[in-house]
Parts: structure tokens; C-alpha cells; sequence
DNA sequence: AATGAATGAGTTTTCATTCAT
DNA sequence: TATGAATGAAAACTCATTCAT
């Protein structure tokens, strides 16, 4: 009887860079439990499966970064100082968590090509800043989640850049850069 | 003899629906064959293996996707010209091929973390587009390669927008919207 | 229509070599046809199956040389000379024709565990010339087919020899020295 | 946790009793496990591949017979007592275990053309006997190699008709005569 | 909770043979 | 006679999951 607390910790650690690493159908149970050191068939005394896995792995950290958008929001006041939080907030993860923040961005364009658009995700609240904006009256309107589109791919694209090796680390020292763009992009009257 | 080239053909049309629907290594060869009405053997006639056929589908129209690019820009002068045709280029062949389309997407980000950086390279075309305008002085300089992914942002992110129901086809009618914020976002002159 | 005279030889020659080269079971129908420059159906045209050429191949050849050392042993008198007479035609074959022979054995022993002991069966040949001699009293009775084994075992090892790069070609240099210790192995009143 | 070791010898056993019954090649995974009572997979927790298996079964057995070659020739003085050491040995063992006897003169002719001359081959145990004789001047000198293969068919080839048929067990009765003729026939002084 | 041998359905691939031209 | 694309059964091998310990 060892640890169990710190086996699934291990688990984890090493399934998410497996995942990144090798890609997520390309990671098999012996694959995981050899570079975890633990035997294939105690996986199963943790998770009912592999997907299981895959799915609590990926939705626990989805919803969690979720909330670190919508705290780091709360206490902004207008759309350049939302937007330049959440920005922040995909920066600062990006650069804390680089294996989990790629797992993320792997989970959802490979695995699951539709997640519930709901309160908890990341996506979700960028449309929903995006089209509080343009109601308001902060910035031009445009057709129903194309300036969404724009702010996330502004953020996304140069995060694909740092794991590529195009851009160098910190995400973060790009923050200005991309918020300033954004702001210019999506026409915002803060755009100085 | 029967009409090889006819069976290559389906064999790419095929793959190319059941890579984008459930996913390049969900897809099995007998998916493939069932689907394409030939026997699994057929197959390795044409192929090696299913990794030639996906490779040999992707790197030769991303490569005929780089010549697009490359000759929608040569009779244009000026940066902003070269970005809108550029753009427009990325729309034109999404709405006319949507299935190859978001199989280079996939398959770039999943399959093939890295892709040589050569002449035949869509990515690499957009980065020396960005790199010509920064030393030319049309848009003011950023850290190498900041530029040309948050460019690529602009046009990818409204791609898989389009995908996920996001954005209503066709692409193609925000190639303008697109091109207004990226030369914003760039701080260009030509942007009014 | 073209020479299927030439085709049928092109196809005997190509198959020996790469029998002896791969193996038997090795060698497939593709790699034969590549071989011999024809395509994979033409084969058919000649021979029921890949089995049906291997037996043809096989038992007219084996055949053959059963003739082979009946015609040598024919014009010779008493044991000595008749051995040696053999012994030489042994070496004559793997000189003049070393993939045939190479063939020859390889099949024997991998592919056919038993074939008929019949008057067209070189093993067989060897079988009754040391049972004429015993029982003729030319040469000290053994248990039944020892003596036979015996011979073989002197001409067909140092052959493998050769195969093996052990010795150097040509086989018939050893033909004496063979044959001498054939005699002296045999107790033969001929061995000087 | 089932019995790994127990398994290991089944297919061991099994293993080898199919190879000499139908051959290498054509013995099939899944001939394999039906006759060792194994599914499929099994085979792969234990060997990485048939070919690890065949490879594994014969260099681990061919080399053991080496040393008991060795062993055999340890306590002897004198070409003559030596060769008769080994020759006993060889028939000891084909006695003892004809099935493993069997598979290594069936790989070793089919599968592995050529196998590294070094202290555990048994081949290259007996050239190096007849080649000390030759030095010593026990018996006459002759091409290098010829002796060798000489002695090798006077003792593979009547193992060879056991396995044919053509002689009765047990081998061993057979071998004062084999050594009887292989030190006549290499003209040795100890040859009565 | 942990192990790792065993399973068996599923995967990719091979290949002798057939068939339309 | 010759071709070579197509077939489909069978091959080797994989792998998530189960089970006895």
C-alpha cells in the first residue's frame, strides 16, 4: 500500500507530458504507467479508463482557467481593462503551466471538437467580453463571434509560436504588444 | 488493368473526409476502405503505408497551398496589398476546399510539430511577408516572429470559428474585416 | 505476345537465385516478379502456383541429377571407381550450376522432409551403391544406411562448407581428397 | 499475478516442437498460441517478436551446446579422445533432446546463414580441434576447413537420417562407428 | 492500493491469386 | 502472353482492460 494521494499526482504530471509530447491517441496506458513508474494495471485503481483520464484532466484545468479569466475580470472596470486582464491571465498561465496550458490547446482542437459552451470556458467568456463590448458600444460592431475570433487568435497564435520555438519565453513580455493589438484591431476607442 | 488513378482518387477524397470527421489516428484503414468501397489491400498498392498516404496528402497541398500564396502576392506591390491578397487567398481556399483546408490545419498542429521551414511552407511565407514590411519600414518592428503569428491569428482563429459553427460560411465574406484588423492591429500606414 | 520461351527461363533463373538467397518461403511473388522484370500475373501464365514452380523446379532438377549419377556410375567397375565417379559428379554439379545445387539442398532439408525414395533420388542412388558394396563384401557391413549417411555426410558438408565461405571454390579440387576419405571411413580394400 | 515463468517454458516447449514439425516460416503466431494455450498477445509479453523468439531459442541453446562441447573435450588428452568426446556429446544430445537438436540444425541452415564464428559455436568448435590435430601433426594436413566439414557430415549427416528415418534410434549406439570412420578417414595414428 | 501477466478484439500490413484490359 | 490493379484471407503486432495474487 503505498501513496495513493501522490501516485495520482504522478499520474498526472506524467500523462499530461506524455500527451504533449507524443500526442494524446498516441499515448498508450504502458506508455504512462512506464514513464510514471507505476504498473499498467494500477491506472485503473484511479481512473475507470484512459478517457476517463483524458477527460477529467482536461475539463478540471478547462473550468479552473475559466474562473482565473472571470476573477481576473472582476475587479476591471471597461472593455480595454478586461481585455488587457484576460489577456494577462492567458499569459501568466501559459508561462506558469506550459505543459498543461498546450494540453488544453491540444484537448480541444483534437479531441473534443465541440465543448459545451457554458460559463466555465475560457472560449466562451471571450465571446461574452467581446459582445458586452460591441453592445455597449465600446467597440465597432461586426458579425455575431468574428471579433472574438480575432482577440483568440491574437493570443493563441503566438502562444502555438512559443511552443514551436518561433517566439522566444516568457509569454508574458508579449502582453502589451498583443492587448495593444487587439485594441487597435478591434477599432476600441482606448486604443491610443 | 483496372483505373488505378480513379481508386488514388477516391482514396484521397476518402481520407481526407473521415481525417477531418473523427480525427487522423481515429481513422483505421478498414474505416478508410469501407468507406472508399476498395479492400484494405488496395491500399498499400497505392501507399506504403497509412503514414505515406497521410503525409504524401499533406505535405503536397501544403506545399500547392504555399505556391497560392506565393502567386497571389506576386503581382501586388506594398505591403498592405500583399496582406490582403494573402488573406484573401487563406479565404478563397477554405470555402473551396474546407475539407483539405482543415486537414492541413489538423494535421499541422497534431501530426507534424514541426514542418520544415522552407520555401513551401504557408507559415514561412507569412513570417518573411511581416519580416520584409518591418525592414521596409510599412509597419513599426516587434520581436521576430510576433508579427507574422499574430497575422496568422487573425486568419486561423475565424478558420476554426467557421468550423465549430462559430462563423457562418462563407469565409471568404470577412476577408476584408480580417485584413482592416490586421493592418491595425500592425499599426500600418495604409490602415485609414 | 512476347517470347514466353524467354519469359519461362528468365523466371527459372531469377526464382534459383532468389531461393538460395532469402530462402524459400522468403521469396515472394513480388519480389520474383520484380526480379525477372515481369509483372506479377504473368507468373500464371506459366505456373499453376508459386508451390507449382517450386516443385518443378525442384523434383526435374533433383531428377536430373539422379541421372546424372547413374550415367557416371554406369561405365565404372567395383565400388572404388563407382564412389568416386560420384563424388566427382557431385562436384562437377555445385561448380557448373552452384545456385541449382544450392537449391537442391535447401529444399531437401526445408521444405520437402521426405522425398520418395525412388530410382530418380540422388539420395537413394548413394543408398544402393553402399548396400551393393556391403553386400558384395567390398565393403564391412554397418547397420542399414549408415554407410550411406556416412558418404553423404563427407560430400555434402564440405559443399555447405563452401556455401558458407569455409572453403574456396571450386568444389572439385576436394573431389580426391573426398573420395580417400570415403574409402578409408568405409574400410574399403581399395584404400590404399 | 500469474505465473510468468511457467508460461515462458510452455512456449519454449511448444515453440520448438512446431518449428521442426513444419518448419520456421511457416510455423504462425497463432499456431503458436493455440498449441502453447495462450492467446495471441501473450507471446509479445514475453518476446518482443517471433523473430525475437526463434532468435532467442536457438542462440541461447546453440551456445549452451557449445559449452558442452567444451565440456566434453575438458578432461580428454589427445586429438583422438577428444574428437570421440565430441562425437559422444553430439549424440548425447540428440538422444537427450532431438526436438531442440533438430531446431538447431534446421535454423542454422535456413535462418541464419551465417553465424558469428566465436567460442560458443559449435562449428567453430570443432574446426578448432581439427585444426590443433593438423598443427600437432596427429593427423595429415589438409585445405584449411576440409577436415572439419569432413568430421561435421560424418555426424550431422546420420543425424539427419534418424530424423528421416532412414536409422533407428538412439543415435549414440552409432557413434564408436562414426568415430571409428572419422579418424580413418582423416588418417589418424590412432586409427586401429 | 498495487502488481504485472494474460486477454482478445482490433490494428496495420502482407501476399498468393484473380481479373479486366 | 502479358499486365498490374484489385482482392481478401491471413499474417504479425498493439493495446485498453481484466484478473489472480
Amino acid at each position: 500500500m503505498r501513496d495513493g494521494a501522490g501516485t495520482k499526482q504522478k499520474i498526472h504530471e506524467t500523462a499530461l507530458r506524455l500527451f504533449v509530447d507524443k500526442g494524446v491517441p498516441q499515448t498508450t496506458v504502458r506508455d504512462l504507467a512506464k514513464a510514471a513508474g507505476i504498473a499498467e494495471g494500477t491506472l485503473y485503481r484511479h481512473y475507470a479508463s484512459m478517457n476517463d483520464l483524458i477527460w477529467e484532466l482536461f475539463s478540471s484545468n478547462y473550468t479552473a482557467f475559466a474562473h482565473r479569466l472571470t476573477a481576473a475580470q472582476s475587479d476591471r472596470e471597461g472593455f480595454a481593462a478586461r481585455l488587457e486582464a484576460i489577456i494577462a491571465e492567458f499569459c501568466r498561465f501559459f508561462d506558469a503551466e506550459p505543459v498543461l496550458f498546450r494540453f488544453l490547446m491540444l484537448v480541444q482542437h483534437q479531441t473534443l471538437p465541440r465543448v459545451a459552451n457554458d460559463d466555465d470556458n475560457p472560449v466562451e467568456i471571450v465571446h461574452r467580453l467581446l459582445a458586452q463590448a460591441e453592445q455597449a458600444g465600446e467597440i465597432p460592431s461586426r458579425p455575431p463571434g468574428l471579433a472574438a475570433s480575432l482577440v483568440l487568435g491574437l493570443v493563441l497564435q503566438p502562444a502555438f509560436a512559443l511552443v514551436y520555438g518561433r517566439l522566444d519565453a516568457p509569454f508574458s513580455q508579449y502582453a502589451p504588444a498583443i492587448t495593444a493589438a487587439a485594441l487597435a484591431a478591434l477599432g476600441s476607442a482606448d486604443h491610443a
